[in-house]
DNA sequence: TTGTAGGCGTTATCAC
DNA sequence: GTGATAACGCCTACAA
């Protein structure tokens, strides 16, 4: 009725406990014909090495935290559903599973994910959103707690993962110069939000090096992150004496705003999106999609591949590149 | 450097082993001053059960495993993000985490499902999506892993926890009556989606309650879950010689889709969507939302709840109401 | 090549 | 009220 143990397996096939170990360990140790006779059992019995027991000898889970944080009321659509199964199919293959936690905030966090480390039930942990004074990183390094981070702050002491944003609305700043626009605006987080400054920075050397920067230099606008403030800002630019024909939003969520507004004027404005968020599609939104299942395959590796990279002082970085998604939205001006 | 263990609370509290665990899972079994001596030492120490060793002697994980799936190249916005945020809140309380797995398909899922259950690594699991001959109920049972399923076939023999799908499309229905609508159209899923069939039904029956079936009856289309899908069945409603004033959709992708075609054509056509996904609020959509937090609560519950429910034979049901979230789709007509 | 012994950290049982 | 003993299932020396 209960599950076998090494020991039944050993009964079973007529040897001793390690004999099974070594068969499950160390195969090679074996007589060809004695493994043979342990697989059998194995098999027949459906004997499975139990994990806690695993794990409580080799003090080691194989469980990475991850904390699900609940939805932002204004988001189009998270990162969480493709992120978490990038990690969890990556972690599959390195027999890694993930944990998740709930917190408050950062530091709640922090504290969360002590207890669980020193508990034993996890071995690391991912974290994500990382902010310009994120006090995560610092924390988690000096209770050594191993990590690695979709995001980076500049000062990177730590392995993170991260996709470069500047790239992202470059590329958008690229394609829409192609397609004749000379006034291109921006919209973006407010200044200080290490992403948005990115993306920012990618959209202003852009167009820079096309020498369009001093004719569209006024129309960058910064604001909340909400459909609203999108729309609201959009007007705003609609409303100015020399209005751009295009617009680079940080995110799909103004990136909707400005749509609406958009169509609610039968305005002509291409609008470029960043996240490529499944609403972008359904709104034929072009926008810039961030390449997460290979996000989750280095962070996975940047965990996991170092052993001994808590100790070490060098930093382990990877930038990825992502790419944009035409639709009608800046296609057909 | 290791984190502290039993051993050495009691050694630095001069007491034994066991009168470290009494303090902690018996306290009354101790002298106030023994437990006070006890619990400095613990909070001077910052000592913390191990949960893996706790795990091998109870032969409990305090995990329980959830299948993460890629998300749905058409869908709208998953419920994982939502979900997996209110079954990680409402399993903290209880002092179970969940454990993230991935699989082929729902037999590769139980499979797995097994494996991590007879490793040890999980006490129970988590299922949604439920189908009409759905594997995985009588897989699991067969197996005596308990589960608490997020849908339901219509035979329950199981802890199941859904929402009332048929009250979420009646909702919608009695709106649009309310505006003033006669013929209200239905777009949903092929017939044999337990889902789908439920949603149609809720239209079905406020129809038929107002004595409106009759001239709606053949504005029942079905088809694949897709915007595009849902573009190309909406023109198909307008063309009718009788079109529909008024259109109830079984999901948000559906609708997204009706409303395209609507914009397109500048037709006059209510929409009501269901899921209340991110991109309802985008599209000014109204829609049916599901009270996912409670379904969590409630699946925690079913799971937890009853320790012996396996054994017994009495199913455990719980139906959840949804909510219409009304919004400039249905409203302004 | 195979078997024996001990311990990972916890807790329940049972003496004292 | 407190402490010794044993056991959960596994693995890694070590011995035979």
């Amino acid at each position: 009725m209960n599950p076998p143990t090494v020991e039944d397996v050993a009964r079973a096939a007529g040897v001793s406990r390690q004999t099974v170990s070594n068969v499950l360990n160390a195969p090679q140790r074996v007589r060809p014909e004695t493994r043979q006779r342990v697989e059998a059992a194995i098999e027949q019995l459906g004997y499975r090495p139990n994990r806690v027991a695993q794990s409580l000898r080799a003090a080691t889970s194989r469980m990475i935290g991850y904390r699900i944080e609940p939805m932002h009321p204004h988001a189009l659509g998270s990162m969480h559903d493709r992120l978490l199964h990038a990690l969890a199919e990556a972690g599959r293959a390195a027999d890694h599973h993930l944990l998740l936690f709930t917190a408050d905030d950062p530091d709640d966090e922090v504290t969360n994910v002590d207890a669980l480390h020193r508990a034993g039930a996890i071995d690391g942990v991912m974290i994500y959103g990382i902010q310009s004074d994120d006090p995560r990183p610092p924390a988690l390094r000096q209770l050594r707690i191993p990590f690695a981070a979709f995001g980076r702050t500049g000062a990177d002491a730590h392995a993170w993962v991260d996709i470069d944003n500047a790239a992202g609305t470059a590329a958008a700043v690229e394609h829409l110069v192609t397609r004749g626009h000379r006034r291109i605006a921006f919209l973006g987080y407010p200044e200080g939000v290490a992403v948005g400054d990115r993306r920012a920075e990618g959209w202003r050397t852009t167009l820079d090096k096309h020498g369009l920067l001093d004719g569209s230099r006024h129309l960058d606008l910064r604001g909340e992150d909400s459909l609203a403030n999108g729309a609201r800002l959009a007007e705003a630019l609609l409303e100015h004496p020399t209005p751009p024909t295009a617009v680079v939003a940080a995110t799909d969520t103004l990136a909707a705003g400005v749509l609406r507004t958009v169509r609610q004027r039968h305005a002509r404005l291409a609008v470029v999106g960043f996240d490529d968020t499944p609403t972008a599609g359904a709104l034929d939104l072009s926008s810039v999609r961030q390449p997460i299942e290979a996000v989750g395959h280095a962070m996975i590796r940047a965990l996991l591949g170092p052993a001994v990279s808590v100790a070490q002082d060098e930093p382990a970085g990877q930038l990825l590149a992502p790419e944009l998604i035409v639709r009608a939205s800046s296609a057909l001006h």
